[in-house]
DNA sequence: GCGACAG
DNA sequence: ATCTTGTCGC
């Protein structure tokens, strides 16, 4: 059985490293990584993926896939001390070196501020956004039934985030910071990499690398 | 004590 | 997260 206590206390330290800043208006990156991870083996082993695309076409580049095995349950707070082993794992595998990432879960979005977005973040140093399908914690007004349309996410009287209607006739997303990246930017660039999905296209196709669904592995076998 | 609760 | 086909609705 973990010690959450001391979980707990690794958390604040790493979220006082947090940088909420970054992406300058002229920031054009080279390449943007997604990332998500999955479950095999009756969920004793992690399967992280990394997608790498290119910008701005946001064709893929590069996809690594890693598996490790599990070493925590699932306990909402510390999703990242579950999933950061298998992510870095596919983080070593990569020749590309992404300028931006999106990972699947929340970022600054989180009880202590260090979601898995910003726990990955800090822990490799780049710039991250979280982007996350149902919410943590904190208090936000339904956006309007507009593609496009947000609203922030508070918590604690501040903003850790948006929620954002990524499509129409889907629930929003929630958008947060990870690392090295302003509030702003974050909303920004997940409006950027839409491609007509509920998911940013790093995010949608890390999971369907890392979800190995039937239809997906041909369209990656292919060629 | 009770409800909420990323993936 | 994962087990899983078709089906109702826009």
């Amino acid at each position: 059985m973990a010690d959450f206590a001391l979980l707990k206390a690794e958390q604040q330290l790493l979220a006082a490293q947090v940088v909420r800043e970054g992406l300058s208006p002229d920031f054009v990156p080279r390449f943007i990584a997604g990332g998500d991870t999955g479950f095999e083996e009756n969920g004793t082993v992690a399967r992280a993926a990394i997608v790498i695309l290119h910008w701005p076409s946001l064709e893929m580049a590069e996809h690594r896939v890693a598996r490790v095995p599990v070493t925590l349950p699932y306990v909402p707070g510390y999703l990242s001390f579950r999933e950061c082993p298998a992510l870095l794992a596919a983080w070593q595998q990569l020749t590309y070196r992404p300028d931006l990432m999106f990972i699947d879960g929340h970022g600054v979005a989180h009880p202590r501020g260090l979601g898995i977005a910003s726990h990955f973040g800090v822990t490799v140093d780049i710039p991250v956004i979280g982007v996350a399908k149902r919410r943590l914690c904190g208090d936000y007004q339904v956006p309007s039934a507009t593609p496009g349309d947000c609203q922030p996410l508070i918590y604690q009287q501040q903003q850790t985030g948006w929620v954002l209607r990524s499509k129409a006739r889907c629930n929003p997303l929630f958008i947060s910071a990870g690392h090295r990246v302003s509030d702003d930017m974050a909303l920004y660039w997940t409006r950027q990499c839409l491609r007509g999905y509920r998911l940013p296209e790093p995010t949608r196709l890390a999971d369907a690398v890392a979800s190995q669904r039937k239809g997906f592995r041909r369209y990656l076998n292919r060629q």
